[in-house]
DNA sequence: CGGGTAATTGACCCGGGTCAACAGCAGTGG
DNA sequence: CCACTGCTGTTGACCCGGGTCAATTACCCG
């Protein structure tokens, strides 16, 4: 598998916004290995109306933020990879608003944001690196916004899956066109707004056309261009490449 | 009506996340009066693409965030009330992910990046009060994306003008159970993801059992726990009522 | 082998979309 | 003062994408 998703990635991850010097990186990753926590697939990793916790740090397996109505209608409202940082600010306010769910078998790194400040306060690269992290999070908040308020099922589905190649891939978690795939069709139904049958039989047309394999936990896009076509995928709202300025001084 | 809504509403939409002292309203007040930007109804305040140009407050009007498919299919993502802030980091990144328009003619503040920086140095309660209007923005944000996804048409316009009618009270913008309300049925159309002419039937129903009164560019909402029933409203990703570290001197 | 979760299929239905016509009203210019 | 224009709201007829319900069929794991 691959080796550098092993390790710590936030350094990875930040690494996609700025650059690091090699003592940040040390850094970063002696504070992730210090707080460890784990949670087993299917568990909540915090949930709506408790006090935030910490700042936390997805460093193996996958998770997402969800918001469920009094009925059981339930909506993903984010997807997180290994890598993801999340709620650097969230112990701002008083309680949670939402959850967050494991969704395979989930390490994180929970720290304080006080040990946060610090780290950023002493590193403006890492605060520039967590600041754009943050607009990206929300700028694809934003286009989940869109995907379910807008897009056909197939387009849905199809720009869910995009977005999750293009974000695995920025951090190295793709092996060619394929990469893995943990979610079930469940899942992908409450992220996209759909039922799981209806994903189901959307992804039998995908398959169809020969667009993509997707079978136990791996997914496969054979013709990325066409997957992206299908849903005329821009990948701007990931602000994958942008320009990056030397922070001076202070953020 | 309400005067201190005819003011610059900046410092009293902060006052409902932290307190703040006589200079720093003043101050507040100077910096948004220099750079005064006016924008005729239905004209775009910045488009997707454009460089980001700075921080704004919208001190009249009502405007948005938008974002539009190709072939035109059109998505509010975010709508603006007097006194929102917009945008405090979003220079960090290169180019705009999607567009804010103006929905009626509006008046915005344009402050410069470096400027907010040195006011959020000098103040720490303004930066806490920009820093939670932000998470609620996110929050905020979150909930749009829950509605579209999950909820039914009935619940989803319910929902909408709810939050409307919370935010415009707790900035003073409410005058008993009603409010100005320049949306067009297009408009809610496009924030809650349905049709405009299913919104006009929706409207008649919600108005056939007495929930709400729309006409012309005022609502009323004489039952608002009707209302908030009809979709189960909870204000909680507001975060209106948070604790605040002083306790507050008047109001 | 048994139990549980995830994927698949079929039959049927409905919420909301589409298309098109029309009404109400404000603004604008003559 | 009215005619013209354009936007917003309203209505009707019809249709379809996707939901619902329920039964099977893989899988996976101990």
């Amino acid at each position: 598998m691959n080796t550098r998703a092993l390790g710590v990635p936030l350094a990875l991850r930040l690494e996609a916004y700025t650059t690091l010097s090699e003592e940040e990186r040390v850094r970063i990753n002696r504070m992730a290995r210090r707080s460890l926590r784990e949670v087993p697939a299917r568990r909540d990793i915090i949930r709506e109306g408790e006090p935030p916790r910490s700042a936390f740090i997805l460093l193996e397996g996958w998770a997402c933020r969800y918001k469920t109505l009094p009925d059981g209608r339930r909506q993903m409202l984010a997807l997180f990879i290994p890598g993801d940082v999340g709620d650097v600010h969230a112990s701002i306010l008083s309680q949670m608003d939402h959850s967050i769910g494991a969704i395979t078998a989930v390490k994180v790194a929970e720290v304080s944001r006080e040990e946060l400040e610090q780290l950023m306060a002493e590193h403006p690269r890492v605060r520039q690196g967590l600041l754009r992290d943050e607009l990206v999070t929300v700028a694809v908040q934003r286009e989940w916004t869109l995907n379910v308020g807008q897009r056909t099922a197939y387009e849905r589905i199809s720009h869910f899956l995009c977005e999750i190649f293009f974000r695995l891939r920025a951090v190295g978690l793709t092996d060619g066109h394929s990469c893995d795939f943990p979610l079930t069709q469940g899942d992908i139904a409450d992220a996209t707004g759909l039922t799981a049958v209806h994903v189901n039989r959307t992804l039998q047309d995908l398959r169809r056309e020969g667009v993509l394999e997707l079978q136990g936990r791996k997914l496969s896009i054979p013709n990325l261009d066409a997957l992206m076509g299908a849903c005329s995928f821009n990948p701007n709202y990931l602000h994958l490449c942008e320009d990056r300025e030397e922070p001076d001084g202070n953020d």
